[in-house]
RNA sequence: GCCCUCAUCGUCUAGUGGCCCAGGACGCCGCCCUUUCAAGGCGGUAGCACGGGUUCGAAUCCCGUUGGGGGCACCA
């Protein structure tokens, strides 16, 4: 196993491509990345690998840095904060890597290739018929342009191509695999026809030059890694240490995607109004595990606790059941302010609230937060759970279901004696509301609380489930519960 | 198809040869609490993929099988 002590200071990287939605994969290894640094007291760097110009999205680097900062995952050098090895964005480290590439096709350690994209794409289409391993089969290696142009499936511009040597190596050490074998790569491009480096030119080259120790990375790279070594090798450099993190899964165990998880999207828990430390401290939990046992933990205990020997190899499937309690808990464990300040900027953000609530609706969600903070997993859940109190009266609707099940004819007289009960109530706070309720309906009635509170519950809220009934009524005030009530009425004579 | 890699309850995990007829968490089921729904409390269900070894002793070591996953791009 790769020694992680004595490196000298100790420097990694995260390395998202802007290709669209900040990816959960991204947020996952910044963290294990960051835990690390953060316990050897060294420095953790953004840089941005957009060397894809067909696949870039332009908005896509904001969203990377709004969303890690939301994580509460911040770097020490990156493209915005600058730093000793700027710039920090690969598409502005063209000039760096020509040199290197000249001196590898100096070396002979790299030659050009005109083959054409059809060329090469129906060489591994005749190869995987043929049961044979794929690769190129180094039609252009010592070939000039004019020898090359005469033969078939000739492309203008050329790439560069890594020489793979027969004895190329293929084991390394892995911090947290042990030592690792990797499949024998081809003579992998790293130049690509517009003139920007791929990722294994670019990575090499800028790990290398901004002193990273330990490369974090996804298992999706192990494959690659026999390619970095020689490059590192090629170039006279010594080697980071590498760190291959399993990847998260779909719960069908594939590889976790946009495509079939909506968990693969970072924005989506801010959409769905999960707390930024209940993600950190879930993420944490995959493929890891704290020596003490416990599953809950701050990043502190996380990075004081860390350990490259308890980070598993397999898997994880990304689990939203137990991310949902974990933030159930999360939520309740929130000052009421906090969490109330946090339900009103989801609720702003969804338009349920301006986006600058008065200081009247500010009150109202804060004295609602505590009826709800126990009955949510999400700030999300709070859209439907209070729209009785935040709509305007006008659009206020009763639940057609939910009606039909308990204001049907039956209902009328438990919201007369309700109405007749509380329109004369001097005191309109939760107690007294319940007090005169239970007197009238359930004393004098004989309704089972069930019953009684059922209907004047769906009346006043419009569902059969609701925050707390008299709590409810108390912070909707006493107009808008009579209207409700009265209003009631006339469904249950239909 | 080729190469690589992984394997404990449905899921996340503890377990590094005896403390394990496998512990915790989520979920699920039941009970309690209760004006709905939750939250909370208590109890329960469920797993070492399979087959060979090694050893006094294996979830733990070795081999094989099976199964899962990743890679095989002028994407990262």
């Amino acid at each position: 196993m790769a020694d992680t002590g004595s490196l000298g200071p100790v420097r990694v990287r995260v390395a998202p491509s802007p290709t669209g939605d900040p990816h959960v994969g991204t947020a996952y290894m910044s963290l294990f990345n960051l835990a690390f640094a953060r316990q050897q007291g060294g420095q953790f760097l953004l840089r941005i690998e957009d060397t894809d110009r067909a696949r870039y999205v332009e908005s896509s680097e904001q969203q990377i840095f709004d969303t890690l900062h939301w994580l509460g995952l911040d770097w020490d050098e990156g493209p915005d904060k600058g730093g000793p090895f700027a710039p920090y964005r690969q598409s502005e480290r063209s000039d760096t890597y020509v040199r290197y590439v000249d001196q590898l096709l100096a070396d002979g350690h790299a030659y050009h290739c005109w083959c054409s994209t059809e060329r090469l794409a129906q060489m591994r289409e005749e190869q995987q018929k043929a049961k044979l391993p794929t690769g190129y089969d180094r039609l252009c290696l010592g070939k000039t342009r004019e020898e090359r142009a005469a033969l078939p499936g000739f492309s203008d511009r050329p790439v560069v191509r890594m020489l793979i040597p027969d004895d190329a190596p293929l084991v390394f050490d892995d911090v947290i695999r042990g030592e690792v074998k990797a499949p024998r790569p081809d003579d992998q491009v790293i130049v690509k026809a517009d003139g920007f480096p791929t990722y294994h030119l670019a990575n090499v080259v800028d790990d290398h030059l901004m002193g990273i120790t330990h490369v974090v990375r996804g298992e999706e790279w192990i494959s690659s890694t026999p390619k970095h070594v020689l490059l590192y090798g090629w170039l006279g450099w010594d080697r980071p240490a590498f760190a291959h993190m399993p990847l998260l899964r779909n719960p069908d165990k594939s590889k976790i995607s946009k495509r079939k998880n909506p968990a693969a999207r970072l924005l989506w828990f801010q959409e769905e109004g999960y707390l930024p430390e209940a993600l950190r401290n879930f993420l944490a939990l995959m493929g890891y595990s704290q020596s003490n046992g416990e599953e809950i933990f701050t990043f502190e205990d996380m990075v004081r606790d860390f350990d490259w020997a308890r980070v598993n190899a397999v898997g994880p499937v990304f689990d939203l059941e137990k991310l949902a309690w974990l933030n159930g808990h999360y939520i309740r464990e929130l000052p009421v302010a906090d969490l109330a300040g946090r339900i009103t900027a989801h609720l702003s953000h969804k338009g349920l609230l301006p986006a600058d609530p008065t200081p009247e609706q500010r009150r109202l969600v804060e004295a609602a937060t505590p009826l709800v903070n126990e009955r949510i997993a999400v700030l999300r859940d709070t859209e439907s759970m209070l729209a009785f109190l935040l709509v305007d009266e006008a659009d206020f609707r009763v639940d057609q279901d939910d009606a039909a099940k308990v204001l049907g004819p039956e209902a009328r007289p438990v919201l007369e004696a309700a109405i007749a009960a509380l329109d004369t109530l001097e005191s309109w706070d939760h107690e007294s509301i319940e007090a005169t309720l239970r007197a009238a309906l359930i004393d004098s009635l004989g309704l089972k609380p069930k019953v009684a509170f059922g209907a004047v519950r769906v009346a006043v809220t419009g569902k059969r489930v609701s925050p707390p009934l008299f709590e409810s009524m108390e912070l909707l005030g006493r107009a808008k519960s009579l209207d409700r009530l009265r209003a009631a009425l006339a469904i249950s004579d239909e």
